[in-house]
RNA sequence: CGGGGCGUAGCGCAGCGGUAGCGCACUUGGUUUGGGACCAAGGGGCCGUGAGUUCGAAUCUCACCGCCCCGACCA
């Protein structure tokens, strides 16, 4: 493509709305445009892009042995209802309604439009394993659309569903997907990581998220670079560091004077005992009712663990008021020895220390030498603090780390929950009616590209992995005025097309070797060629990697070697 | 939905009671041409919308709309 006839509008300026590395590239780089809040339009470089993913999606998930279908985005409220989930939704489902008045849904996901397909034709086992994905837009009303692409209210997902006759067959198909999750991401030149996560609204009995690891990502993960153990912050478990005290108190417990000391620091200052020896003592409301969770002083509670251990639906932190009437006294002032009426849960850090500090349930008041099981009754231990930074993996003993991702997809075993609810069933051998076992697979495709970028820039712009590029090579011609120099430009414009490259062919005559240059960063595209009269005088050509700071001069015979040179170790990046 | 901020030229911004401005971009002519060139001449605005205050409103007041950020929420 000549970009004197291309329509790729870059932009100098970062437009004010942009946050994030991703937004304001895809602006600037003229990969889209948007064109109200949560929807955007993607121009012609952007839409490659899409392209490229979705065949990078499309080979790996016809190797895998699923099949291309496509769903409608507008859905009958009827078959939401029956599942329930149009009224579990919430807002985020976006209702219709049509001229008469019926409701629909624009699909967010589409378990009740495939399950609903799949029932109609499915008879016998012989029919199954089955296994579906479209690539389609999806419709989500967002609470609050941010950071672009990232979080948008209409995005493209690739969505895939699968069916099988049991369970054993189903965690076939689900291993199978995780390895085609790790193969496309992995080809489209992502460091990505699947994570262990919670099921969330869609439910099922596992589930992996796959996250793009990158600062500006929406999830904090824990992440083991040595054997590779990555989870969800929600459902991470780490090795706590050594307790402060390792020997059962002599003394008794006995009440001190903390006068004004709230935190754990604070106390700490005035009693010179470090975090890890105090227990810090936190009233939740769980659906309504009062618990008191324990952690160690230099451990942060995890709600979602907390939550999940009790099976509540609802759990949130005790108002002031609320903990004065549970505990008997202010914040800052709540511990275990003598708390009555409430349950007690403590995470199982506190099991192995001794001699700890904490509140004595009178305002200004922490009682010191306070021995678990002793001064009170054993609580309920459980997994129920966040993993921190630097804390030793369980699984190989190496730190990990708290790393930031973007989830660009996740996979879920869904079970019958769907299959149960709509009567999705088959004749087994057996003659009986069986459910289908299903399956679940998303990945974000425009999110896809965000954490592309997400993952590969610097401050001039765009390092495109070759594989997602949209176009390879970027063909730079730096002195248009002169003949010569044009006519060696064209000759390489149409060698490099005819060697099966995607060329981008700057040959505009109207802007200057540096601005030709700044455009060639800012897109990014994984080699450039560079014909300027200088190099030719000599008989040589620069060609440059994106990735390196300095271009390699060859001579004009050698230039089509060189790329497939360099192109080749680009692709080495994106090869599983 | 709670808190904060912003709406002025295509983009980035200034102006904050008295004739609407700057930089970039755009058009024309000329000179340039290896890291976002220079000179000259131009075009482009219901100052988000509506109501008020005022002799006079981009500027003050109120309401609404849109957008962005933080939070709650999230396959």
């Amino acid at each position: 493509m000549r970009v004197s006839k291309a329509f790729i509008p870059t932009v100098k300026e970062t437009p004010g709305e942009a946050e994030i590395p991703s937004h304001k590239l895809m602006l600037r780089a003229g990969l889209m445009r948007k064109v109200a809040s949560g929807f955007y339009e993607y121009l012609p470089l952007g839409q490659r892009v899409i392209l490229k993913v979705n065949q990078i999606i499309r080979e790996e998930m016809e190797r895998a042995g699923a099949q291309e279908v496509l769903m409608p985005i507008m859905t009958p409220a009827e078959l939401w209802q029956e599942t329930g989930r149009w009224q579990k939704y919430g807002k985020e489902l976006m209702r219709v309604k049509d001229r008469h008045e019926r409701d629909y849904a624009l699909g967010p996901t589409h378990e009740e439009v495939i399950t609903d397909m799949v029932r109609r034709e499915l008879k016998s086992y012989k029919q199954l394993p089955m296994n579906l994905f479209q690539i389609a837009t999806k419709f989500r009303d967002e609470v609050r659309p941010r950071f672009g692409v990232m979080r948008s209210r209409e995005f493209l997902m690739k969505d895939g569903y699968s069916f099988d006759v049991d369970d054993a067959a189903c965690d076939k198909t689900y291993w199978i997907m995780f390895e085609a999750y790790k193969r496309i991401f992995k080809r489209c030149g992502l460091l990505c990581s699947p994570v262990e996560a919670d099921s969330g609204l869609i439910g099922g009995s596992f589930t992996h998220e796959f996250m793009v690891m990158a600062d500006s990502g929406e999830a904090a993960i824990a992440w083991c670079q040595a054997c590779s153990y990555a989870a969800n912050m929600e459902k991470a478990i780490g090795v706590p560091s050594p307790s402060a005290v390792s020997q059962a108190a002599s003394e008794a417990c006995v009440p001190v004077d903390t006068p004004g000391k709230y935190t754990v620091e604070e106390v700490g200052a005035l009693l010179k005992l470090p975090p890890s020896q105090f227990i810090k003592t936190l009233i939740f409301l769980a659906d309504g009712k009062p618990i008191a969770v324990l952690v160690r002083g230099d451990h942060e509670v995890n709600e979602v663990k907390v939550q999940n251990a009790l099976g509540a639906t609802e759990l949130v932190l005790a108002s002031p008021e609320k903990v004065m009437e549970v505990t008997g006294a202010p914040v800052g002032f709540a511990g275990p020895v003598g708390l009555k009426g409430v349950k007690i849960l403590a995470d199982n850090a506190l099991k192995e220390g001794h001699d700890y500090v904490t509140g004595a349930l009178i305002k200004d008041k922490h009682l010191i030498h306070v021995e678990i099981g002793r001064d009170c009754a054993a609580p309920w231990y459980n997994d129920f603090r966040s993993v921190k930074d630097g804390e030793s993996c369980l699984k190989c003993g190496k730190p990990l780390k708290i790393v930031r991702g973007i989830e660009v997809g996740q996979t879920f075993k869904l079970g019958t929950k769907y299959s149960k609810s709509m009567k999705c069933v088959y004749l087994g051998e057996d003659s009986k009616d069986h459910e289908a076992v299903m399956g679940c697979y998303g990945i974000g495709v425009t999110r896809t590209v965000a954490a592309a970028i997400e993952q590969h820039n610097d401050a001039e712009g765009i390092l495109w992995p070759i594989s997602l590029a949209p176009y390879q090579v970027h063909l730079l011609l730096l002195n248009p005025a002169e003949p010569e120099v044009a006519k060696a430009a064209d000759q390489f414009y149409e060698d490099l097309k005819k060697a099966g490259y995607e060329v981008l062919y700057d040959d505009r005559t109207e802007a200057s070797a540096g601005f030709k240059f700044k455009d060639a960063d800012l897109l990014g595209m994984p080699l450039s060629v560079r014909v300027g009269s200088r190099g030719l005088k000599e008989g040589l050509i620069e060609i440059k990697r994106r990735r390196e700071k300095e271009p390699a001069k060859v001579p004009v015979a050698q230039v089509l070697d060189k790329v497939r040179e360099f192109a080749a170790e680009e692709w080495k990046l994106c090869t599983h």
